[in-house]
DNA sequence: ATTTTTTATAGAAACGTTTCGATAAACCAT
DNA sequence: ATGGTTTATCGAAACGTTTCTATAAAAAAT
């Protein structure tokens, strides 16, 4: 492993001088920074990102920590932070094993971008706090050191529910997300509000945004569903869930009963009927959660901004209800 | 920032002795150790990766180099890896940035996962020469640092032609995969021996791997189709892209044409009729090729293994066709 | 021709650990 | 009590860079 000292010997120079020829400082003219690339190439040079690091506390990595990689919905998110990132000089590593957090705490990252992973407040705080620029998407936070960009989910469920009570529904079911989960938080209110403002009855059931979840729940609610109610699922995982089970019941989706989901999931289009649903741009969130946390790490500025949803409208909505 | 140093002042020890405490060596005694701790904690203290890492030559760090981070399929994968990591004392991160072969060969991870990834055969060589323990899902390599852990498409993609072979087809049509890629030349190889041997004619197309290429196959192969023959897609997401092309066309599948996939997606059970497909399980190979890399890694042995493959009958086959 | 300024390079310290070899204190057998 | 072992701790070097300060040589000014 060839190291900057063997290209001094070799260029019988001093090392300091490698270090600036190879870092492009004008301190060194070109002649012989010419001459040193060439023998660093001849030696397979690579530098150790353990001593710069160690020397520059900066690493040029920034970790994007998540829940899980499941479904088509990282993929897309990914792919915006890494346009974004393209040619910054920035590295996107992705994080979300159990003691990931080793990883934010031991310097390993300049920054991070975190959206459903199992880190507690407290533990969010705390990185903050030592210094470490975040880039929240799940959930506001107030710190210096933390930007959010953050779902405006109020608009979308809006046009859900605008979409669900024109069928004159009898009831709604409402399949809610983890507690305490800030989307989640947004959308049921929505629905809760305008349920009640429009004198519909609201009925609600435990969910985890899984589909797992979402089965467990569709199982309990059918004991008691009739034809004219709705479901709304606060998420498709969740209303994948419900679609299954429901696929062995006598009441038909869009027919008999309305589902609904949130995210617009890709398999959303496969199902029969297809899940209306809303959308929202993925690689934008990711885009715009890069630019942020990009911002915070090298202009120390922080920021807050919102990614706008559309309600998607599908067959899964049954026709209006003349009911009495 | 407390460091090692501070933790030595306060505790009226040497920086060797705090080392050798907090890494729980026997040469410190019990109760000047539990004294160094405690005094550790106070100060908030957390190592040094860089600077660690510079000494000991090893950041406890694997990563899995990927070719995006698309579909459900990573995910599986993902947690198998992460599964057989756990309580190892190495963390996995996931690379796919353009740049991510830095990671690589400035030596932030200690072994290396590989699965489509777009490194170049001399660049994994290159890697490996540098002695960077590598395990390849996707090709396979014969080198002392490499370990390969392959999928076993035989089984499954036999499995799969007979029952296309019992429909008594006119005509194959082949939608193929990436030039090169593993994979896919032994599902291929599969599908053209076993229709030669049947005396049944096989056309090909081209195809990523994609679900655009898949429409994009679909719809010059539409020209060309006639009832009674069996469309094979080297993997789902293609097989995803001409279901969607036949949608909007006269020959419907499972009953006029045959539609088979592979890799077993979600997705194909929700479609109609679902895709029949060859399975196999994603988080094992996950776990086998995190294992194989960790023996790499600590025993410097390498191993080659493969992973089974199995044919799930599904109704997009049609039924048996009487020909002539 | 001498002094001053600029330029190119060298030397050395620092980043925060780990770990080897040294040393002093404590223990043990005689 | 004495010498030999073991044990607990310390000091210092090393890992591979970056970067500050010093220095010698070259260029510019007088």
């Amino acid at each position: 492993m060839a190291g900057i000292k063997d290209i001094a010997k070799e260029a019988g120079v001093s090392i300091s001088t490698v270090s600036y020829a190879l870092n492009g400082s004008p301190k060194v003219t070109e002649k012989t920074r010419q001459r040193i690339i060439k023998i660093a190439e001849e030696l397979n040079y690579v530098p150790n990102a353990a001593a710069r690091t160690l020397k520059t506390r900066k690493t040029h990595i920034i970790g994007a920590f998540l829940g899980d990689y499941s479904g088509s919905f990282y993929g897309e998110l990914l792919k915006g932070i890494n346009q974004e990132l393209a040619d910054t000089g920035y590295e996107l590593i992705v994080c979300n094993g159990p003691e990931s957090h080793r990883l934010m705490t031991e310097r390993m990252v300049d920054g991070a971008l975190i959206l459903g992973h199992r880190f507690t407040q407290e533990q969010i705080l705390e990185f903050a706090d030592r210094g470490h620029p975040l880039t929240m998407l799940d959930r506001e936070i107030e710190h210096p050191n933390i930007s959010c960009v953050l779902l405006d989910n109020q608009i979308g469920m809006n046009q859900e529910m605008d979409a669900i009570l024109e069928t004159n529904p009898n009831q709604i079911h409402l399949v809610n997300g983890p507690v305490g989960n800030h989307d989640a938080v947004e959308r049921r209110k929505v629905v809760v509000d305008r349920a009640s403002a429009a004198g519909v009855a609201v009925r609600e059931w435990n969910g985890e945004f899984t589909k797992r979840s979402g089965i467990r729940a569709a199982s309990e609610l059918l004991e008691v569903i009739q034809e004219g109610d709705a479901i709304i699922c606060l998420n498709d995982d969740m209303a994948l869930g419900v679609y299954d089970v429901l696929q062995n019941f006598s009441l038909r989706i869009g027919e008999d009963i309305s589902l609904v989901g949130f995210d617009k999931l890709e398999i959303t289009n496969y199902t029969q009927p297809r899940i209306a649903s809303v959308s929202y741009s993925k690689p934008d969130w990711g885009k715009k959660a890069a630019r942020a946390l990009l911002h915070l790490i090298e202009a120390k500025e922080n920021s807050k901004q919102t990614i706008p949803s559309k309600f998607i409208k599908d067959a899964s909505i049954r026709k209006k209800n003349n009911k009495k």
